[in-house]
Parts: structure tokens; sequence; C-alpha cells
RNA sequence: GGAGAGGUAGCGAAGUGGCUAAACGCGGUGGACUGUAAAUCCACUCUCUACGAGUUCGAUGGUUCGAAUCCGUCCCUCUCCA
């Protein structure tokens, strides 16, 4: 198998572990979040940043190279790695969530989805053969089965129909990369809020060969105890000796939650969009950092994290950077956030290894301002 | 001095008799964002004792059931010519 998964500790008090993956492209500790690179750009920061943010592994998207600039293209480049001067991991998603995301520009059949391109209208066929194609050009070292990503509330009628053809989807992903013995493939589980689907879909996937298994289909609108009870029953199908990836997950409060409950791979949007959108997390919350309050406020955005951002600028200059329209607060933010959240993961490894992952936790929850019931971030 | 254009909410700018407390943009103030159609989107932005009421469209006096819109006078700005 080209992924490994050592497991490196089990948690005494819970399902937290620690394990280092290994891929192609290096090795990273578990648990880890991942940033996102849609478009072959964790946008606005060069490969440096996230080396001294410490980002092992990030991620790429087949539906958006695709079109754009095109995966043949990226594969003449040299690969996905090459083309955008990352050295380390990269595990890109299969174009399942963009079912989801541009649901009213598709089609769903038993062949592939129709798009709709969302910029040119142009008519555009995936499959999981041609996801598995893509992807194997893109060179990515961690490749995701092609699925439909159901909206939340959904029927069980609906979902397990839908459940049953992502299931298909993945046989067919992987007689597709039958041949590849350069990337792994994860599965993808799915089964929205119905326990029984998602234990079934989880038992169905776990037999066939794949190198880890994420749970998709949460963070669509669910309440968070939704997330919190799939996991609780679709964790114990899983395997100990592969990873376990809770797919679009970012806000602090789920993935400790979920860290507690077994995951070990979070990738999320969330540090990113909002960062670009004028919003910090921090130890003690979250800030948003256009607001008046912080315009003559000559101290860190966070005073207990050491990232570029903290380390040399104030959230007077942040917030005049947002209020002027300046491309650098985007940048800052961005750092902050991914940094943020690659550290809230790292100190998660250091609790779990000193038996201590709930009260570090029950910590952070506090400090940030967190509880169960209301906003996790 | 002559000819012309114009003065609308913080700014720019629509509106030229009732559907106008007044479009729209900017600015301002909050908020949202979870495998990225996102440097995006939403709300509020005359005043108040605020699901109602009160004052507005340079000033003032008229016409009219009713005026930012029509008429008189005054003030101010800009362009061109002397």
């Amino acid at each position: 198998m080209v992924i490994k998964y050592q497991l490196k500790k089990q948690s005494e008090e819970c399902q937290a572990r620690v394990g280092i993956v290994t891929t192609p492209h290096g090795s990273f500790e578990t648990p880890v979040f991942m940033a996102v690179g849609t478009q072959g750009t964790v946008k606005t920061l060069v490969k440096e940043d996230l080396h001294e943010i410490g980002s092992q592994i990030i991620l790429g998207n087949t539906y958006h190279l695709w079109n754009q600039p095109g995966h043949k293209t990226v594969e003449k480049a040299g690969g996905l790695h090459k083309f955008m001067n990352w050295d380390r991991s990269i595990l890109t998603d299969s174009g399942g969530f963009q079912v989801f995301s541009l649901a009213k520009l598709r089609d769903i059949h038993e062949e592939g989805v129709y798009f709709k391109h969302h910029k040119n209208g142009a008519k555009l066929f995936l499959s999981p053969e041609i996801a598995i194609e893509i992807q194997r050009s893109l060179g990515s070292d961690i490749m995701m089965c092609f699925d439909e990503c159901p909206p939340y509330p959904c029927s069980y009628e609906y979902m397990k129909n839908s459940v049953d053809r992502t299931l298909r989807w993945a046989n067919r992903c992987l007689d597709a990369n039958k041949d590849n013995n350069s990337q792994g493939l994860f599965g993808i589980i799915q089964g929205g809020e119905y326990d029984e689907l998602r234990v079934y879909c989880a038992e169905e996937l776990v037999k066939m060969p794949f190198d880890g298994y994420s749970i998709g289909g949460t963070s669509v609108g669910e309440p968070k105890e939704i997330q919190n009870k799939v996991l609780d029953c679709v964790v114990p199908v899983l395997p100990h000796d592969k990873p376990r990836y809770l797919m679009g997950v970012g806000s602090p409060g789920a993935i400790l939650d979920a860290i507690e409950r077994g995951i070990d791979m979070f990738d999320c949007v969330l540090p990113t969009r909002i960062a670009r959108h004028g919003t910090a997390m921090t130890t003690n919350g979250r800030v948003i950092i256009k607001n008046k309050e912080f315009a003559e406020d000559f101290t860190p955005l966070d005073n207990k994290c050491d990232c570029y951002c903290c380390k040399n600028y104030t959230r007077a200059y942040l917030r005049h950077l947002f209020k002027a329209n300046e491309l650098l607060g985007h940048r800052l933010l961005s750092i902050h956030n991914i940094q943020f959240l690659v550290k809230l993961t790292e100190g998660a490894r250091e609790a779990i290894k000193n038996n201590c992952f709930l009260e570090y936790k029950r910590k952070v929850y506090s400090d940030y301002g967190l509880n169960d019931n209301g906003k996790d971030f």
C-alpha cells in the first residue's frame, strides 16, 4: 500500500489517537488539519508560508483543476506538486463535493454527473473513472473516490439510493485505479444523519481495499449533535490500521469533538475563507477584525499565538488593511487561521500522548468561549 | 457685466405633481461563512419615547386636495464670454 498508517498512541480516555501517515511525499502526524488549495493554491499563501505554519499536507480539487487549467496541462507541468511548487503531501478531492455545492448546475445519473460549467455553461461529465483519471494526472498522494455529497436534510429513501450509488461508484473508482501503485485512494462514507445507513456504508467500504476511510456529507447544515452521533456509530466500524478523515470540518469545536471520537484528518475552507472575509479564530474566540472596537487596539490578534501575523502586526493594523481593502490583510489572517488549526491539532496530539486530551479539549472550549449548543467557532 | 448649467440624505447620483423618507453606488455599522462558483453574501444606515410618530430634497413665500417635482423672490456653486 502506498499510504501507510502507523498508530503511535491510543488514548486511554477516549477514541482519540495519534498516528503517522506516510505518503509518497513525506509523512505527517495525525490528528492533522489540512489547508485547502482548491485551484492549486492555498489562497494568498506561498509554500514557505505553509512550511512556517507547519502544514504537512494540503488539498487540491479535481473538478476545478480539471476545468482550469485542465488536468492534462498539470500533467505536462510534471504533476500538481511541481506545478504549484509544493513538495509535501497533497490530497485531492474528487469533485464529489461539487455535486453538492453546484447542485443547481448538475444532474446525477448512474454513469456519473453532468454539470453545466459554473462560468461558461459548458456541458461537463464527471464519473468515477474520469475523476480517477484526473487525479492520476494531477499526481496527488491521496485521491478521493468520486461520491455524491447529499444535502441536509435528506429523506431516508433518497439517502439510501445515494449511498448505494456511492458504493457502486467506489467500486468503479477502485477498478479504474487497479494498476496504480504510486497514489493512495480513500473511500467516502455517506448516509447523512441515518446511523443505519452510515454503518452500512462504512461496512461495505471497509470490505474494499482502500488506503483510508473518510466520512463525508457532514457540515452541510446539520446540527452538531448529528455530526458527533454519526462519528460515534461509524468510527467503530473502521479498521485501526488506516487513517480516518472527516471531510470539510474545520471549526475548532467540531475538530476536537471528532478527534475525541477517533478521527485523524480534517480539511476545511473555513480558516482561509473567513480570513479573507475578515474573521480570525483566536485562543479567546472569534475576532471580526473589521469591527470598530479594534481601530486602536495595538495588541496582537492572538497574544498566545506565534504565527507570522501575530508576531509582527497589531489588530489595529489588520483592521486598517481590511478597511482599506488591502490584500495583505487576507494573507495575514489566512496565515493566522491556518496556523491556529494546525496548532490546535498539534496540541491535541501532545495531549493524547500525555493522556490528557479531554482536559485539553475542555480548556480550548472554555478559552474560546464554546459550548455544546452554540456556534463552535 | 453678459450667456448658460446647477444646488437631493456623510459623499456621488436618480427622481421633475400623488405609488417618495426619497432608486442606485460609495462610505459607515453589525452579521454570516465548514471536502472554495466566495477579496463573497446579508442586514441596518434623517430623527425619536421606534411594528408607531416626527421633520426633510439651498432659503423663503406662493399655486394645489396634494410639491423634491409648478410659480415668485433671495442665497450659493460651476462653465463660457467680456
